[in-house]
DNA sequence: ATAAAAAACTGATAAATATCGTGTTATGGG
DNA sequence: CCCATAACACGATATTTATCAGTTTTTTAT
């Protein structure tokens, strides 16, 4: 079952297109040209805030979590990229360092891209610049949405928004029924919504108890969505 | 006096860049070619969240703030944008409704530009729009390190915060001496730092005590910014 | 299969922050 | 200049959320 008609996700824009779609298929050959596939294991780190970047990642498969690290060592994720999705992108664009960190939330494959080849599609494709500029003013669009969800929405309707963007992002993996099963830990949950662990774990209870999910272990599977969508609170 | 050297703000991305900065001259004139000012009073809306955008507006003088507005009507101001800059150009190049309201926090005067002039510089410039690409990577880049301060700093972080990003957008106006007026309502401070107006005016208070501040009625006048930066607890 | 480690979970308490009620001070229009 | 209105201010209280100090369950590695 997918959101559309149910809840407007596109429309409060809280999801980014895949950059694939934007890709031409000589842009995206000329992109992978000199490609070099690497295996990430969950957890392993991609690239660390401050470095210099020396090129961009494309998801092949997997999910990869973009997070800035607190001075007490709290962690908010940002962003949980998605295969089909470029990362890093960003800095290399803005010839700057990296203004945040990337790891593998599960055991993902990344093909590298040198950013002299990113650059020279860019140069060699005006039609690719322009469709970059139309992702990133989207992409845009989403970031500044999520400041208001921190800004103006309880701890119980920030994970709830979490949770129906992350069941759009995990709905193509495995199961082809109606349930959707999200592979994430609670504590990563916690580090996205912006709240303690041990209240993601309380919530996560009561949204149980509304039928809104189930949990076997550390899986949740999202059983109704029009209820997640109530709780939280958008119309 | 300057920030650079004692809060490395750009280092920590809080700022972004006068879109004219990113301007030849000639795309300049080419963008403003049709350009009507208009001028804009304190609380006059420029544009609304839903509309459809017909063009973008270039900040002459004032200051312009983005906001979304809650279903229980609480405001979230994204951004202030200050003299030099482009307003609602994202929700033009991705093709989309605005997604959130602007409209004057003082006296301010815009120039209009329709999209069809926007584009045709976009076109005819391949400068302009990999100059655009590098503004909007650095922008995002603001945005990302926004969404972390909501999701990990206190409330009397976030006031810091807001109030040294604001002292840089205000410190150009009028005065030539140390201390920069910040001509802003406490309402609009909490909106900008996601905290009630009451806890402003109460950690104003304590900021004041402790000599960072100043009030005269609703001024606010920034003595110690060493002092501020501390409290935002940067490093 | 089993031990060790990690993650999930729980209840009590503390801390942070919002809300409410009300008084006071500024500020802008006539 | 004065009045009306809006903004500022402040204390008391309620609410929300985090922290702490555990226990239990699940997962992982051998």
């Amino acid at each position: 079952m997918s959101l559309s008609g149910i809840f407007p996700i596109d429309r409060w824009n809280f999801t980014t297109q895949s950059i694939l779609n934007i890709l031409s298929e000589e842009d995206y050959q000329l992109l992978i040209a000199s490609q070099s596939e690497q295996r990430y294991q969950k957890g392993d780190v991609i690239f660390r805030e401050g470095a210099v970047p020396a090129g961009i990642f494309l998801v092949r498969s997997g999910k990869i979590k973009k997070y800035k690290v607190d001075h007490i060592g709290k962690e908010q994720i940002i962003y949980v990229a998605n295969q089909g999705e470029l990362i890093g992108y960003h800095a290399v664009l803005a010839e700057e360092r990296y203004p945040d960190s990337a790891s593998a939330l599960e055991a993902s494959s990344l093909c590298f891209i040198p950013k002299e080849d990113f650059f020279e599609v860019i140069h060699s494709s005006p039609g690719f610049s322009q469709r970059l500029l139309k992702a990133l003013s989207h992409e845009f669009t989403v970031l500044a949405n999520n400041i208001s969800v921190f800004g103006q929405r309880t701890a119980s309707e920030r994970l709830a928004i979490a949770l129906i963007v992350l069941r759009e992002k995990y709905k193509d993996d495995g199961r082809a029924d109606e349930e959707i099963f999200l592979n994430i830990s609670r504590t990563d949950l916690a580090n996205i919504a912006g709240i303690a662990q041990e209240n993601v774990i309380r919530l996560l209870k009561e949204f149980k108890a509304e039928g809104i999910l189930e949990t076997e272990g550390r899986k949740i599977i999202i059983k109704d969505i029009k209820l997640l969508v109530k709780r939280a609170n958008y119309r």
